[in-house]
DNA sequence: GCACTCGTTGTTAACGATAACAGATCATGT
DNA sequence: ACATGATCTGTTATCGTTAACAACGAGTGC
C-alpha cells in the first residue's frame, strides 16, 4: 500500500479467452453475443474458458468501438422523493432486461445543476437521457439536440416536447377532481395551493380548478395559499372556517396539506365529508391511513418509468415505431373524505 | 428514419478540437484535465476551440486506457424505499462533487438478482461497488474478490466486512430502545417482531432486545409477530391486551407495525404512554404527525451514502488512509408515547 | 560555456473490444 | 464435377483517449 492509489489491475479479456478455447477473440465475442452464430463445439469451449477464467466482458472496450455504451442517463430532481424514485425503479425494472444500466444525476430542483450534471453524464456516452418536464435551460436543450441524443421528458404531458414524451396532465387532474367534488353535491369548492413556491405542474392544477368551477358551478376561484405540509393545510383549512363558512369543499395541491385539513377539520368539529369534503393529489401513505380516509389522484409513477423504458428500447431497437409520447393519465381515487351520500348533501 | 435503428453518429473527438486550437490532440487533453500543466495562451486557445466545437469529452475512451471508469456501482433491493433512497442520495451528492457517476442496479431482495445485477455492472467497469451489507451469496463475494474492486457494504456495521463498511448496529439499537423504556419505567416490555420474514436486521434487534430486558429487569423475552404492516401492528396489540395485561412497554421492528399499536392501543381505551409505552424504528414520518407522538430510532441513511462515497473517494484518490471501517451510530428520538412522568409510573 | 533542471509540447503505442471483410469448409443441386 | 450458397471462423483496422516517453527551448548555477 503505497501513498499513491494503486492502478487497477489488468483483468482477463478477451484474448486471455481465446486463448484458453483455442479460438480467435472475435469468436469468443461472437459466442458471448450470439451464441446461435458459433458452432454448438465453439461455444461449449468458450463457455468453458469463460468460466474457468472467470471473465467479465468490459463494455467499455465494446462501448468505444460499436459506439453503444449501454447506458441510459437519467437525470432527476432528487431520488429522496418517493415520486422520482418510483419513476426511476419502474426505469431499471425493464432497462435492465434489456441489459442496459441506469446512470443516475441528481438537480436538487436547480436548472443550473440539471444543465451541469447532464453534461457530465454525456460524458459517458448514454444512449438515450431521460429527465423529468419542465423548465429545462436553452443550453440544455441545445446541448442535448446537438449530441443527437434520444431524450425521454417525463411526468408531465407536454404540448411539444424535445423528443419523446411520457405523462399525464395536470389539467386534467384538476378538472377531474372538481368534477368528482361537483357530482358528490359540491356548491363552493375552494383551492388550496402553495403560493409562491407554485411550480408548472401545481399551477396546471389551480387553473384546471379555476376554469372547471366556473364551468360547472358559475363560481369564482377561492384560493387559499399555504406551505406545502400538514400544518400549512391545518392553517388554510382554520382561514377558510373563519373567512368563507360556505365553502362546503376542498381542493389541495398535494396530500400533505389535504391531510393538514382534515385534522384540523377534526379539531374543528367540522364534519368530514358531512359538512366539507376534501379531496388532495399524490395518493400519500398517509391518506390512506388517515380516518376518513383521503380521496386523491394517483399517478402511475412506475408505469411512467417503465413506458420510458420502452419507448428507449424501441427506439434504440431496430423497431423504431411506437408513438413519441403517450399520456398515462391517473385515477381519482374516491375515499370517506369525499363520500357523501344524498342524505348527506340535503342537510 | 429507416426500419433499424440509426447508426450513432460520430461527435467532434480530441483531434477536432486539436485541430482547430492548433495544438496535438495530447495538448488538448492536457488543457481539459490539468488546466494548470499547459501554457496561459495555449489553454485558452483550447477553451475556445471547445466552445465552438461544442465538444463534450469521450470518458469511454478515456475510460479504456486509463482504466477508470469514473464509475461507481450501486446495487440496492428497490429504489422505491425511502431508507435505500437516502442513502444513493447521499452517495450521489458526494460523488458527483468529485466527478464520479453512479451506475444503479436493483436486487429487488433476491440474492439471486443481487448476484446477476452486480455481474451486469462490473462489466462497465466501476470503480468501486457499493451494496448493502446482508447475506450475499458467496459466487458474489468470490467475483468481486476476483475483480479486485473496492467494495462498500453498506446500513448495517459488520464484523468480517468483505473490504470497506458503513452503518451502524442493529444489537445497539435494540439495546438502546429498551434502555430508553426502563429508564422511563418499563418494568415489563414485549417485542413486536415479523416472524418469518425476519430478516438479519431484525433478528439482531430481538437477540439484543432479549438480552437488555434480561439483564435490566431480569425478564424472559416475550415476542409478537405479526406482518409488518400497521395492521399487524393493531394485531398484535390486541393479542397482547388479551394474553399478557401486565405489559407496560412495546418495542416494535419497525415504525409502521408501532403507529398500528398505537392506533390499537387508542380505541382499546389504553392510555399512552401512562398505561402503554410504544417505540418503534426507522422515523417514519406518520410517527412524526400521529398524536401522541412515536419515539423511535433514526439512522442517518443519507450519512451512511455520504460517508461511503467519501470512503471510494479517498481510496481511489493518493490518500488511501482513512477508516476501513465506520459506525455512523443512530439517534432515539423520544417523543409522546414514552413520555411517562414519574407521577404516571407511581399509577 | 556547460551541464542541468523546469516547463511545455509532441509522438507513439496502447487500452479491449467489435465492424467489416475475407477465407475456409461443407452440403446441395444441377 | 463444379458452381452456389450457407455456415463458421479468422484477420485487420479502428473507436477516442491517455500513459509513457522523448524533445525542445529557456533559464540557472557554477
Amino acid at each position: 500500500m503505497g501513498p499513491a492509489a494503486a492502478k487497477p489491475a489488468r483483468h482477463t479479456n478477451l484474448t486471455d479467452v481465446a486463448r484458453r478455447a483455442g479460438v480467435s477473440s472475435m469468436t469468443v465475442s461472437r459466442a458471448l453475443r450470439r451464441p446461435e452464430s458459433v458452432s454448438e463445439d465453439t461455444r461449449r469451449r468458450v463457455e468453458r474458458a469463460v468460466a474457468a477464467l472467470g471473465y467479465v466482458p468490459n463494455n467499455i472496450a465494446g462501448g468505444l468501438r460499436s459506439r453503444r455504451s449501454r447506458t441510459i442517463a437519467c437525470v432527476i430532481p432528487t431520488i429522496a422523493s418517493p415520486v422520482f424514485a418510483n419513476v426511476v425503479q419502474g426505469l431499471t425494472d425493464v432497462l435492465y432486461g434489456h441489459d442496459y444500466r441506469v446512470v443516475l444525476g441528481t438537480s436538487n430542483y436547480s436548472e443550473a445543476e440539471e444543465q451541469r450534471v447532464t453534461a457530465g453524464l454525456l460524458a459517458h456516452r448514454p444512449e438515450a437521457v431521460v429527465l423529468p418536464a419542465g423548465d429545462h435551460r436553452r443550453e440544455l436543450g441545445r446541448l442535448l439536440k446537438r449530441v443527437g441524443v434520444p431524450v425521454v421528458e417525463i411526468w408531465e404531458r407536454l404540448e411539444n416536447p424535445v423528443d419523446m414524451n411520457v405523462g399525464f396532465s395536470n389539467r386534467d387532474v384538476g378538472a377531474a377532481v372538481v368534477t368528482h367534488l361537483v357530482e358528490r353535491g359540491a356548491r363552493r369548492i375552494a383551492f388550496v395551493g402553495m403560493g409562491a413556491d407554485e411550480h408548472a405542474r401545481a399551477r396546471a392544477r389551480r387553473e384546471a380548478y379555476a376554469e372547471t368551477v366556473a364551468r360547472l358551478l358559475d363560481q369564482k376561484p377561492i384560493v387559499f395559499d399555504a406551505p406545502f405540509t400538514i400544518d400549512g393545510g391545518r392553517a388554510a383549512l382554520a382561514r377558510i372556517l373563519r373567512d368563507d363558512p360556505a365553502i362546503d369543499a376542498v381542493f389541495c395541491v398535494g396530500d400533505l396539506p389535504a391531510v393538514g385539513v382534515l385534522l384540523e377539520a377534526h379539531e374543528a368539529g367540522c364534519a368530514v365529508p358531512q359538512r366539507l369534503m376534501v379531496a388532495g393529489f399524490g395518493d400519500h401513505e398517509f391518506g390512506r391511513q388517515i380516518r376518513p380516509g383521503l380521496t386523491t389522484v394517483r399517478v402511475p409513477e412506475r408505469r411512467i418509468g417503465q413506458i420510458a423504458a420502452e419507448m428507449i428500447v424501441g427506439r434504440l431497437g431496430d423497431h423504431d415505431t411506437g408513438p413519441r409520447a403517450i399520456d398515462v393519465g391517473f385515477e381519482v381515487i374516491p375515499r370517506d373524505s369525499t363520500a357523501r351520500t344524498q342524505a348527506d348533501d340535503s342537510g
